[in-house]
DNA sequence: TTATGCATTCTTTTT
DNA sequence: GAATGCATAA
């Protein structure tokens, strides 16, 4: 562990660097495969420097060069450098990729990695000049909001009118500024009814004692121990000799506070952003930060990449049409020596169902290879959605057709109901503490604990002055809960001193703790009684859990970990097609792409729009450009004239980023099927006047027919193929079905009757796993077997 | 205390 | 159409 730590920092390391031996020997291979604008980024080590790096244009490749560069030269040791990114997974390509130019591993370089996970490091040892203890632990955003709830309804505020979600969205903003409740300014005073300045106060006074904190204090923290304690920053300030930020155009203010503050020392700092892909400002990014850049480090260089490596021309045209409609951009011109290839594609649709079906069909065309093109792998594919919920149409329809997919971004493995329970389970081993993690478990599995069992608990704690764990011994002690509660809430305490205990003793690994901890707290065997279809899952999920302990020294080890991680890289051998969000999607790049839903309303957003208006536009458009340069290939825009919302039929228009989309470069499908020729005629017209086309387009959408069928609530209007071939029977058509029967389901595919519960039918489909589900909506796989899905 | 059914609200985007 | 919260029943 090559850290900071005082000795190893700061007695000026009899470690030798790494190029005293032999520096100016020393080759520089890496250097040559670098264009001239790269290679200026990756020189220029001293002084501040700005490298603005369109999509595609290399940027990562220039950045873990300069990293190479430094080391090799002997500028800075491993441990000098602090390299700062915003996930985990650009932390760990980034040494990967380092570790590669210098053909040899980079041991540690300990201060690379997430602004989150470098401030976690920090804060532990510094913990106390913020009221911490060292072991501090992080809250997720549930805990966070529990424990807002609490002060909401102690605070006499009707929880209904003032939820705790915008509670904790105010204070996540007020952090992301970098205000503490004492620096808070007073243009802040009405937030939350005028209520939110003394809640904001009350809740750091609750995270402090119980020594947690939330994500948002991580660097809060920092930029207070910064602020306030000048021997601590000149400290760092000298050990880190070389700064560097990836997605400079993400940072918000206290980020950057945080970022000048270390920066003040060497001033070698090097930001690399796009301000064209700057799409978190909803998060508190600030594109002010890259645009005033060179205000803020006077006499930085400025080094813009601009040949872009992975696009081809159509697209990247498309794309600077696109961002051309928004203003005060740094400005870049992207290019490349890549001829034409593909025109982006344009096509409409009846509905988002259709949109999902065609989606399919093409995925499987390209696969298989079309219109002169080799078969496709369907890990070369990916469909952006801007709201995760449009994800769902396309799962469906994939899980019909039996088409692999992987899901990014989804409900995250350690979000999970039942890995977040386990998880408290451990936190209250390690730490009786932790009331949080208590009142999670107090009564799961089902103890016979109810509100009135844990008010008495917290009465109890509270007149003692105790963790709610020392509330509820007492409580047994005393005996003040009866019967089948006192029983269970008996065994629980004994169990939790046992496992401590156990744990400390270390006869067991930590592992075989965990099995025995989720063993006899009867958590396994709750999920084992539970006849829910998502209970084998959920048994799965568990032992991944326990699995994934092995990888740690410890438990603490572990929950450190899994409080910052957030990743679910799933590296599964088989071939998928991926679906995830635009935001996800920053920073990946796939030869062929689609974008579906380009709906007024959709996308953009309105809500973004109605909440900031241009600028929230403006932000809308750099998603669109984010996800038509994440294409290298084929680039298929698509929409569709009607889709639910609110589980209401809405007829939708083409969204005004297609109009903007330059008709040169862009080819418009004529939708196949009844109304896919509605929307604009040829390619031809829609490339004369795009403008006057969206009028035509629109006045499609407000047919009389289409009126008629709005006004009947049949919304409807397209029967779904399965209707249109009688395979949807109405339940008095009910036929029976035995053990044992194939059966074919519109959502899940083919599957097998493994068991019968009145109308419910157990069944093991083929592709969706084992689900329950009402017989009406099966029919028997016979029926539906020359049924081409 | 828990289970159930009804009504309500809502869905951007996430370290 | 799903997830949540609330009221009522068991």
């Amino acid at each position: 562990m090559s850290d900071f730590d005082e000795n190893d920092a700061f007695e000026a390391a009899a470690r030798p660097r790494l190029s005293e031996q032999a520096m100016a020997a020393r080759p520089m291979p890496y250097l040559d495969g670098l264009n001239p604008a790269q290679r200026e980024a990756v020189e220029a080590l001293d002084g501040p420097v700005l490298m603005l790096a369109g999509a595609g244009t290399g940027k990562t490749k220039a950045l873990t060069t300069r990293i190479a560069h430094l080391l090799n030269t002997g500028q800075a040791r491993t441990n000098e450098i602090l390299a700062v990114t915003f996930t985990n997974k650009a932390a760990r390509e980034m040494k990967e990729r380092v570790a590669g130019l210098l053909g040899q591993t980079v041991e540690g370089m300990p201060w690379m990695g997430t602004f989150h996970s470098i401030c976690v490091k920090l804060l532990r040892r510094h913990a106390e000049l913020v009221g911490l203890k060292t072991n501090f632990t992080i809250l997720d955003t549930d805990d966070q909001i529990r424990l807002l709830k609490q002060l909401i309804a102690a605070a006499n505020i009707d929880e209904k009118r003032w939820p705790a979600r915008l509670l904790s969205g105010v204070i996540d903003n007020w952090k992301n500024r970098a205000w503490t409740p004492e620096t808070l300014p007073s243009s802040e005073a009405n937030a939350f009814n005028g209520r939110g300045p003394e809640l904001y106060a009350q809740y750091q006074e609750r995270l402090k004692t119980l020594n947690a904190c939330d994500f948002g204090d991580l660097l809060l923290h920092m930029v207070t121990i910064f602020q306030k304690h000048d021997d601590i920053l000149t400290k760092y300030q000298t050990w880190f000799k070389y700064i560097l930020v990836d997605e400079y155009q993400d940072t918000n203010v206290a980020q950057y506070l945080w970022l000048r503050l270390l920066a003040a020392g060497h001033r070698n700092i090097c930001c690399v952003g796009d301000d064209d892909q700057s799409i978190y400002g909803w998060r508190g990014a600030e594109v002010g930060n890259i645009l005033r850049f060179e205000k803020d480090f006077p006499g930085a260089k400025v080094v813009r990449l601009e040949q872009n490596y992975r696009s081809t021309a159509h697209i990247l045209a498309a794309a600077s049409g696109v961002i051309a409609g928004n203003e005060g951009r740094l400005g870049k011109e992207l290019w490349t020596e890549a001829d034409g290839g593909e025109k982006v594609r344009l096509i409409g649709h009846w509905d988002g169902d259709e949109e999902a079906r065609w989606v399919g069909e093409e995925i499987e065309a390209m696969q298989s290879g079309t219109r002169g093109r080799a078969g496709m792998s369907l890990d070369d594919m990916a469909i952006l959605v801007r709201a995760s919920h449009q994800m769902r149409a396309f799962e469906d329809r994939f899980l019909t057709i039996g088409l692999p997919y992987r899901v990014i971004g989804g409900p995250r493995f350690y979000e999970r109901m039942e890995i977040r329970d386990a998880m408290a389970y451990f936190r209250l081993t390690v730490s009786q503490n932790d009331d949080l993690a208590f009142e999670r478990i107090v009564n799961t599995p089902r103890r016979g604990l109810g509100d009135k069992a844990v008010q008495t608990i917290q009465t109890l704690a509270r007149q003692n002055g105790v963790s709610l764990v020392e509330g509820a011994r007492i409580a047994v002690e005393s005996g003040a809960i009866k019967g089948k509660g006192g029983k269970g809430l008996a065994e629980l305490v004994a169990g939790l001193d046992r496992w401590f205990t156990q744990l400390r003793a270390e006869d067991d690994t930590h592992v075989e703790m965990a099995e025995v901890i989720l063993e006899e707290s009867g958590y396994t065997e709750m999920w084992l009684n539970d006849k829910t279809p998502e209970a084998p899952g959920r048994l799965e999920n568990l032992k991944e859990l326990v699995k994934a302990l092995e990888s740690f020294e410890n438990l603490q080890g572990f929950l450190e970990h899994v409080s910052l991680i957030m990743d679910n890289d799933t590296d599964d051998a088989e071939e998928k097609v991926t679906i995830m969000t635009l935001h996800a999607a920053k920073g990946l790049e796939y030869p062929a792409v689609f974008l579906p839903g380009w709906e007024d309303g959709l996308f953009p957003s309105q809500r973004s729009m109605d909440e900031s208006g241009l600028k929230g536009l403006e932000e809308e458009r750099r998603l669109a450009y984010v996800g038509i340069t994440r294409a290298e290939e084929i680039c298929t825009i698509s929409f569709a004239a009607n889709r639910r919302v609110y589980g209401q039929w809405q007829s939708q228009l083409p969204s005004r980023f297609v109009d903007e989309l330059p008709a040169d470069h862009v080819e418009v499908l004529t939708a196949p099927g009844l109304y896919g020729g509605g929307y604009g005629g040829t390619a031809g017209d829609f490339g004369a006047s795009p403008l006057e086309d969206k009028a035509s387009r629109a006045d499609a959408y407000n047919s009389p027919g289409w009126k008629r069928m709005q006004a009947q609530g049949n919304l409807r209007a397209k029967p779904s193929p399965n209707e249109a071939r009688g395979l949807v029977i109405d339940a008095t058509a009910v036929s029976s079905f035995t053990q044992g029967d194939r059966v074919f389901h519109t959502k899940f595919g083919y599957g097998t009757v493994m068991g019968i519960e009145g109308d419910k039918l157990d069944i093991e489909f083929d592709k969706a796993g084992a689900k329950k589900v009402v017989s009406k909506f099966i029919v028997p796989a016979a029926q539906a077997g020359d049924v081409p899905f």
